[in-house]
DNA sequence: TAAAATATTTAGATTTACCTAAATTTTATT
DNA sequence: AATAAAATTTAGGTAAATCTAAATATTTTA
């Protein structure tokens, strides 16, 4: 199956938004991907006919078995690249995101393995997202508690899920990354924004907004 | 100034085709990017407008400044991406090309400068061709003659000019790389045929086809 | 449950990069 | 130089991926 680069990014934004079986929305893919949700639904129709979606109108999308197949090759070019950025060049991780974007339409497996390969088949992204593998296996769905939820007070950063620029530079200023040690020193409830600190660092504060796309583990 | 990859792929073709200030005829564009001439006048037209070439209709066709400095460019992200394959990803020489093809389209001078620093700051490609610097300065213009005009008998191949995988694919069966010493046994007048050695190995004859795509130095 | 609000789809355009067929210009040949 | 051949351009069309505006469904709410 040979896709085009507007259906790849489909099919990802697709895979990011399923959770579960509920089916994903006109409006809220048009919103991901920004665009308008009449072009949404005319390339629905279109990945309906490539069996990659499965959908009805008006009742929103799912990927077929052959979807999500085709996400996870490019989930797993993209994260790759991104190691690449990162680990071989340098890169710092809010600035990885937006060129994996472009590197991870060059589809050709070989390509794809034998960068794994030089990168020693890394198992996650800078990110902390997991990579799949050639076969398109996802190692563990991601089963770290975001940080505006956690009930431990000491943490360890195991990835970030929101990789928009402005977070991941923020969380850059203030010495934050993944395998940071975090200690809260307090959590505010009217505003469920929380206090933290790294060792050796001044105490600062976070909103909810940034707290929830934090995603840590009790040490 | 942004350009679209297909508007990329004929400033590519066009620096290719330009032999001093030779115009490129629309026939002979059309040939190279295999499309048809009413195209290339099209777009033409368009890369005028952006005063990338200077363009009069039916005078052919040359890039201006501007559009040298473009080409310059995609051949240096291209070029690097060709090394990056063959020396980290142990690609061979015939396999990098078609995928080069697209990871050049990757604007990011940034990029496309932390890659050069990776591999070194590399001065040619695996089919011996320059690389442009980071100002789109070209070291030295290819100065090698062909297999088939030296006149010396024992040479040292330099570059290989057509890089389609059916010729790089046969060079490289025959034990023919960028740096091989190789031997004239015979050169045969009626078709213009060499029979060349490489040391320890059987001798073969070449057409005159295969010879004038391969760059040699006397040694 | 009927009206209002929201979500989705359809209809009809637009842009880019192509195409074919016909018209025009340039070049080559008698 | 006139005509034939070749090259190039124009005119009009197509497919992909968008868009806006209008029409239709669905969901919410009063």
């Amino acid at each position: 199956m040979n896709l085009s680069i507007a259906e790849e990014n489909y099919i990802k934004s697709i895979y990011k938004l399923e959770e579960g079986q509920e089916p994903v929305s006109t409006n809220a893919l048009a919103y991901e991907l920004d665009t308008k949700p009449a072009s949404v639904t005319d390339m629905a129709k279109k990945l309906k006919e490539k069996k990659l979606i499965a959908y009805e109108k008006y009742q929103g999308i799912n990927l077929t078995t052959d979807g999500k197949k085709a996400a996870l090759q490019i989930i797993r070019r993209h994260r790759l690249w991104e190691c690449f950025l990162v680990e071989k060049l340098s890169f710092s991780w809010e600035e990885v995101h937006e060129l994996a974007e472009e590197l991870e339409h060059v589809r050709s497996e070989k390509l794809t393995n034998r960068l794994s390969e030089f990168l020693g088949n890394p198992l996650i992204d800078p990110h902390g997202d997991p990579i799949p593998d050639a076969q398109g296996k996802l190692g563990k769905p991601r089963v770290q508690s975001s940080l505006h939820k956690s009930k431990a007070n000491r943490l360890e950063v195991m990835a970030v899920s929101d990789k928009s620029t402005a977070l991941l530079e923020f969380l850059n200023t203030k010495g934050v990354r993944l395998g940071t040690q975090l200690e809260v020193i307090e959590r505010y409830e009217f505003d469920n924004s929380i206090e933290i600190k790294i060792k050796n660092q001044p105490a600062f504060t976070i909103s909810e907004q940034v707290a929830k796309n934090i995603m840590v583990k009790p040490i």
